[in-house]
RNA sequence: GGAGGGGUGGCAGAGCGGUUGAAUGCGCUUGUCUUGAAAACAAGUAUGUCCGUAAGGGCAUCGCAGGUUCGAAUCCUGUCCCCUCCGCCA
């Protein structure tokens, strides 16, 4: 969510933010509902503060009330209750208003409302030919992936992983939280995949989102659609103490996604599927060092595609591409010799205060100080299927076979798969 | 699923209708003392919001939401969460 307080000192600046994200923000009404607010709010609180020292004298005075004082007190009651109610309406007016806009680009996200005025910043040296055997006609003929079984089960984009397809997969994943835990210094987290909504709107992915999330109406929970979702709320309402930021977290968790915006696109294979494995990192960081762990936080991503010896290219997304929460956004691609395209396996954001103050997660910069909002950072470090995908695919070797990236085999116990 | 107990400040823990933002202890900050530290002593130490240039003042908050009352941490209702025992169960 976006400070009020801020919006209402400078509305331009928010306004022209927004605009830049394809917006059309409804700061007008913002800035009115925000003064019939402040005034209610002055009206009650006079109310308030006369029949506390009504009171209070009788108190003192160990006396019981007059009956005019009655009359009088049970008056300014009635009109502290009308004025809590309209006071309330404006409250609800403003919430519905500031939580469907979406966080404000910083400074040096590139202008443009689509993909293609996303800029490549770099690509790192390595092959990017075509071979044309895509993983959902190679990774079935070795017996690793069954695609119609997954159909069979749950339904068009689910699958089943077989075999060393599977073993493949919990390697990748086993080695990415190594590397996070023992050389990037995150503490492993398993969180609830199952959340409540306040937990879904802390993130941003309520109210704006239901579409895209599956929920059990009975306990009124919803599917995580990425462990950021957990991570964000592991200190909601809390106030962190000095000295503990940064909190490093990384966790390996399904998401699940409706994936209804989709339409007909990346039908075939596992490229996009409605549940899937991804080991996600999330820091909490003071405002003050969010730019510089963003940077951080892209580079120990691309380090793991580095050393799997995928060609990955990395891309500064456009203003009108972040993502809802995102103030700032970095997305990696692997190419996929299979089919030919580069396939996104990472994306990695600051989310500034945006989400700190939806859910109410505060730090105190050091003992005594007063609070304030920490920034949180979240990038995947990976997404499974994909990175699954970029490996089959550019492990294939003449014969069939899948080489697998050498850092893994420590985690597999065995550095091929071979055509049965 | 059945029966009971409980949610109070950074922590522990009082208060159960009269002003209480809340005793007391611990922790923390500052000061005195000390060569320094510890101990001791003294003072201070919640969050949010509104008015105000500021100093300062008002209001709200004792899980959450309502209700009763001149007045609610205290009484009533609902709800969420935690704990104990029984049952069930991976």
């Amino acid at each position: 969510m976006l400070s009020l307080d801020q919006i209402v000192r400078d509305p331009e600046k928010f306004r022209t933010a927004l605009v830049r994200r394809g917006e059309d923000p409804p700061i007008d009404r913002i800035l009115e509902l925000d003064s019939r607010r402040k005034a209610l709010i002055q009206l009650a609180d006079a109310d308030r503060a006369h029949r506390n020292a009504v009171s209070k004298a009788i108190g003192d005075e160990k006396r019981k009330p007059t009956l005019e004082e009655i009359s009088e007190m049970r008056e300014v009651g009635d009109r502290i209750k009308s004025v809590e109610a309209d006071l309330a309406a404006v409250l609800a007016d403003l919430n519905e208003t500031l939580l469907p806009l979406p966080n404000t680009p910083l400074a040096d996200v590139p202008d443009g409302l689509n993909e293609e005025s996303n800029e490549v910043i770099h690509t790192s040296d390595g092959p990017t030919e075509s071979h044309g055997n895509a993983h959902w006609d190679v990774a079935p003929a070795l017996g690793i992936l069954d695609l119609e079984a997954g159909a069979g089960i749950s339904g068009a984009r689910f699958f089943v992983m077989k075999g060393k397809g599977a073993k493949l997969q919990r390697a990748l994943a086993a080695w990415m939280l190594d590397v996070h835990t023992n050389e990037h210094g995150y503490t492993e987290i398993d969180p609830p995949l199952l959340v409540r909504s306040e937990t879904m709107q802390g993130s941003g992915n309520l109210p704006k989102f239901r579409e895209n999330l599956y929920h059990d109406d009975e306990t009124d929970l919803w599917l995580v659609p990425t462990a950021e979702v957990a991570l964000n709320a592991l200190h909601q309402g809390k106030i962190i103490d000095p000295d503990m930021l940064p909190l490093k977290y990384v966790a390996q968790t399904p998401s699940f996604r409706k994936e209804h915006a989709a339409g007909g696109r990346d039908v075939r294979g596992i490229k996009r599927v409605h549940q899937f494995e991804k080991v996600e990192m999330f820091r909490y960081v003071e405002p003050q060092d969010s730019e510089a762990g963003l940077e951080e936080m892209l580079a120990e991503a691309s380090t793991l595609c580095e050393r799997l010896g995928l060609t990955y290219r990395v891309l500064k997304l456009c203003a009108g591409d972040i993502g809802f929460q995102s103030a700032k956004t970095y997305d990696i691609e692997v190419w996929s010799p299979g089919s030919a395209e580069w396939l996104e396996v990472s994306s990695i954001s600051t989310c500034t205060d945006f989400q700190t103050r939806r859910n109410n997660t505060r730090y105190r910069p050091e003992t005594g100080a007063s609070t304030r909002l920490p920034h949180t950072l979240n990038g995947s470090g990976l997404a499974l299927p994909r990175i699954w995908i970029a490996v089959i695919e550019n492990g294939l070797q003449p014969d069939g076979s899948i080489v697998i990236p050498e850092e893994v085999v420590p985690y597999t116990g065995w550095e091929r798969i071979e055509v049965p």
